[in-house]
DNA sequence: CTGACTGCAAATAGTTTGCATGACG
DNA sequence: CGTCATGCAAACTATTTGCAGTCAG
């Protein structure tokens, strides 16, 4: 599992966030969903359940929470910005399915050695690097396609 | 050097597409300038020059030079998409200056190996990736910063 | 209590679409 | 000449900001 909602709701205060009911409502979508979601995706489901909360909330808590390295950005296809819950504060990956958008991370990207010659090759210093990788998942993979 | 002109021309040709002022100052730019931009900024360089040409028609012309796989799009950072002339047809990644937004592109990435490992650990049937390094190139590292 | 948080509305930015005119081939 | 391209304006979507009221600590 990822982290839960006694971690994250820890690190707010550590920070001197408040830990108000919106946020924990946001959180717990968060933690809920292995998926990666748009703001207003979050904000459609989080308002299913307790309308009135606004998209803005959504933007300034996703915000926080990234700050926080509680969260990162994906960059799949032309719709960017989108949030998950992160697994782990380790340097890593995503594994993206293109079909149901699910997630998976990994660790093991083995770069280095590119990375190296790349430096060496290009003159350039290279201080990160942004790796996934797009396809179907096991389940969607099964479906047999309409 | 990348595509020429006269590539590039004859490859919209092919496609039927007609090879108007705007299209050929629109890709003068793109072939005059080896970083990434977004449309907005295409549209003042060009306009610069060449006044009365509109966002419109950028936005068009990047969207049919992508069509043809003579440009291609980066991720890097919060501002997506930003568009570059291909150096190459061929499947390859980019190393991106975070400094002065100078792109070099690499095909030489060994992933097919994570990949493979990537598939059996995970069940997922990969297609594709998206790799960018991130990093100051020569020059930039090179400026002592202020 | 007090400063941080919230929701609304409005402002901004980025991108797309409809339409009449104009130009390439 | 017909079709496709252009430019304008307007429509849209996504995101940010200002502000007054509310609430967690």
């Amino acid at each position: 599992m990822s982290y839960s909602a006694k971690t994250i709701a820890g690190v707010l205060k550590q920070r001197g966030y408040k830990l108000t009911p919106q946020r924990r409502l946001i959180i717990d979508e968060i933690i809920a969903t292995p998926e990666h979601q748009t703001p207003g995706a979050i904000h459609e489901k989080v308002n299913a359940a307790h309308p009135g909360i606004g998209l803005v909330t959504i933007y300034r808590t996703l915000e926080i929470l990234e700050e926080c390295g509680l969260i990162c950005e994906t960059h799949s296809g032309h719709s960017c910005r989108s949030y998950l819950m992160r697994n782990t504060a380790a340097h890593h990956h995503h594994l993206i399915c293109s079909d149901c958008g699910k997630v998976v991370d990994f660790g093991d990207c083995s770069l280095s050695d590119l990375e190296t010659k790349l430096m060496e090759k290009s003159g350039f210093k290279i201080n990160s690097h942004l790796l996934e990788f797009l396809g179907q998942c096991g389940d969607c993979a099964q479906k047999v396609p309409d």
